[in-house]
DNA sequence: TGACCGGCCTCGCTTTGCGAGGCACATTGG
DNA sequence: CCAATGTGCCTCGCAAAGCGAGGCCGGTCA
């Protein structure tokens, strides 16, 4: 998959995983890569950064939660305002698909 | 529109558009407007630089046309090899869009 | 004459994804 | 007991793209 084409579509993708529950990183890395049979790896270096900055904003939230094992995990959750967000998003999504499915699709 | 959401539809969408006939970059800029009821304006400052690429690339041509009043402007026409990837950006247009509208999709 | 439109272009900035690397701890197998 | 692997978090520097702003030139029209 090209990597300029997956560029603005990660807060989108994100914030609809999470709209179904709290996840981890690491968690949200291997349903990514499950959902899609493996033909997408979401990668550390764009989900971390993109975590942050989405809780930055304060459209999702984030906890530790330890394990059994004493492990930690670092819980991201869903706010009002990233529900709201991705609402708006998934409209920019809906329009932005449609546009473009304007010049291919005609006659291709 | 989000501006990182168009980064990688740009040459998909110049070639799509070429595959219709030769244009000149003015020309795609107005069209791109028209045909989206004035929601999406190509930005000078990604046309040309995505033309000059793509015709470093040999996907597409240029040659200039003198008007009848004198002055000068330059088309772009696809060539063969810019069909082909044409055709293989639009698989991976679909590939990316089936991907994404499997995250959102679902229970939006 | 001056404003506006058509028409080409470039430069610097910002943002993003990615590869690579780092750190830490648990489990498992030899 | 030790090494490899898996889990789990993170950051840094690079490349690539879009954008705003600006530049340049010549026509047209009030």
């Amino acid at each position: 998959m090209d990597r300029e084409l997956l560029k603005g579509s990660t807060p989108l993708l994100l914030l609809s995983l999470l709209s179904e529950g709290p996840m981890y990183g690491y968690q949200i890395i291997e349903t990514v890569r499950a959902r899609t049979g493996g033909s997408y790896t979401l990668k550390e270096g764009a989900l971390y950064p993109a975590l942050h900055k989405l809780e930055a904003a304060e459209f999702i939230s984030s906890y530790w939660e330890t394990q059994p094992n004493g492990r930690e995990r670092r819980y991201y959750a869903i706010q009002a305002g990233g529900t709201a967000f991705l609402d708006a998003k998934k409209r920019e999504w809906k329009q932005f698909v449609d546009m473009v499915q304007g010049f291919v699709g005609p006659r291709g």
